[in-house]
DNA sequence: CAGACGCATAGACAGTTGTCAATGGATCTG
DNA sequence: CAGATCCATTGACAACTGTCTATGCGTCTG
């Protein structure tokens, strides 16, 4: 009897699949999804995205129950891979969500948050 | 003069904004990110998702310059994340996109590969 | 049955990550 | 100026991750 999937398959013979995606642009979305695979981050991301006005890290401590220095490198996380931006004014430090982002990257905001 | 960012900002007082998602929402859609947040992980799913046939990981072995072990592995994430599908016929185990994805996990996959 | 083949699991190990406490720099205000 | 406030950086540490080698299980075939 012939086997249902794939009869034409042989022992010791592979079909090794050509790799879809420019290393470089997998290596860009892979950046960008590390940034964003982690709870704090992911939920930082869906407040900027939702406010109106920029949010300062004071505010973030306030929500999160996570200390300062944490969130402060969960932002750095996030700025690194140019996610947000940010500008200071006073003793405060004011995140938005970047105002340049690749069209690929706001498409995946847009599904996730 | 009058401070152009958020003049109401006074010392000590914090504006908490309140978490936009769920945690359980935030939970399910960081473990799809981190199953996708690695270059072979991406490229293997950008493999099965231009592949109409089933891929046995022997493919996938001739294709990543990386160990049998190590693929397996990687599968392994993809499939506790329900992004893939296996299948075993034979010797062989053939793996392809999860038939039933949820329809903000597909949108996710269609932006990124 | 005995060997070959494909795959998954286990164990080991280096590298990365998330968290905190401590510290220092910058800015405002009395 | 002196203190207070906000923030970033540093160092430390446990937990997780990606990779390999070794091994075991199931299936086919001579």
């Amino acid at each position: 009897m012939v086997k249902a999937v794939n009869p034409e398959r042989v022992k010791g013979v592979c079909c090794p699949p050509a790799l879809p995606m420019a290393v470089a642009r997998v290596d860009q979305s892979v950046e960008v999804l590390k940034a964003l695979a982690d709870p704090t981050r992911l939920q930082m991301i869906g407040i900027l995205k939702r406010s109106a006005e920029p949010v300062c890290i004071c505010d973030f401590t306030a929500a999160f129950d996570l200390s300062q220095p944490t969130l402060s490198h969960h932002m750095a996380k996030l700025r690194d891979a140019g996610l947000v931006d940010v500008s200071k004014a006073g003793i405060w430090a004011y995140y938005r969500l970047a105002s340049r982002l690749e069209p690929k990257t706001r498409a995946l905001l847009d599904v996730l948050v």
